[in-house]
DNA sequence: CAAAAACATTGAACTAGTTCAATAACTGTG
DNA sequence: CACAGTTATTGAACTAGTTCAATGTTTTTG
């Protein structure tokens, strides 16, 4: 089941034959996390890279003001990673930490290099996914720009409605950048227009 | 000479043999275009991908409400493109304009899905590429969070100096998200701490 | 090189979003 | 099931950044 799961999210981005996800899926090992348990912490070392099978992710980091700051929110069928940390294996700036029970498949760094050599076609695998994620990266930057703290909200609840039913006033508002008291008054604003 | 620095960029990356390095740059054809003109124009299809060997470009979007939006400036040694309609052929949300007289080396869409069926490695070296940016997109999301607009101002002209230099308040506020009188009044502020 | 256009500066009035503090409502756990 | 801890709501005072308008400065172009 866990591993059907990664075959639809390969089968998104480009097409593997039988023996080819056989191959690759064999690199990925199941992990299970129990809630409020760290897969990684601010400043280790990212030793793989995950991808989410059942439950909740919060990718975050704390600057130095003590701010939590989310990066993003990781359900089933999505990955998590510090890349940065894990492809050079240097300090981590982000936490990975489940909201609730949870399950990943893992694949450490050795066996990604391993699996880039024996099977080169997942460098175009990665090079499709980095460029869609990068694209929505953008999109959201430019969003935070020009859209105001209530659009942003909207736009997320209506983008991510699942996930964000899972979450509380708090970590949306680690997500959107703004304080949980504004999204109290922003959820209040919306209540009272309808 | 821009050649040169098309090899210098991929050194960053990767290792390519003379041989292979002959193979990919060919694919590569240089245009001038001068100051003012476009690259690219908002709802067209994004035709290539650009290394920018010489002048200076703003890369942005202009939102419902009239705002330009800077994703970001790209000098000697950046790359240029609407990924995602270079990559779908749909038409492009940015537009792509030279701040002065410049020079690209540019690759159609067709020569480049070429490349990589006949350069696998280009595969690898774009993937690095995209992570890579990737890495920075996310950082600078997390910046526009938890900085004010004086450390973002602060950060852009220690991170790049010499394009910053380059550009107007205008521009440097369409970067940063904020408005050009705002800029001036940190200016402001600034030269009077010294 | 003069006129036009674009850009920069400044101040005053404003507003979106914050901070703080107090109270209420949940949720998890012994 | 009670109570400790976390989360949500609300209001009042505040502040970072905006908007508008006026003036000055630089750049572009005929």
């Amino acid at each position: 089941m866990p591993y059907t799961l990664l075959k639809e999210n390969i089968d998104k981005h480009i097409q593997f034959s039988d023996s080819e996800f056989e191959t690759y899926s064999h690199f990925f090992y199941p992990k299970t996390i129990s809630k409020k348990d760290f897969l990684l912490r601010q400043g280790d070392v990212c030793r793989f890279e995950g991808f989410v099978t059942k439950g909740c992710f919060r990718v975050y980091t704390i600057d130095n003001d003590g701010n939590e700051n989310v990066l993003y929110f990781a359900v089933e069928d999505w990955w998590v990673t510090d890349i940065d940390s894990f492809t050079n294996q240097a300090p981590a700036l982000l936490s990975i930490q489940a909201l609730e029970d949870s399950e990943v498949l893992l694949i450490n760094k050795k066996d990604k290099e391993l699996l880039y050599q024996q099977m080169p076609k997942v460098e175009k695998l990665f090079r499709i996914m980095s460029q869609k994620t990068l694209v929505s990266l953008q999109r959201r930057l430019i969003r935070n720009h020009c859209y105001t703290a209530d659009e942003r909200y909207l736009h997320f609840i209506k983008t991510y409605p699942k996930i964000a039913q899972k979450l509380t006033n708090l970590q949306i508002a680690a997500y959107l950048g703004i304080s949980h008291e504004f999204v109290s008054k922003i959820r209040k604003k919306i209540a009272s227009k309808k």
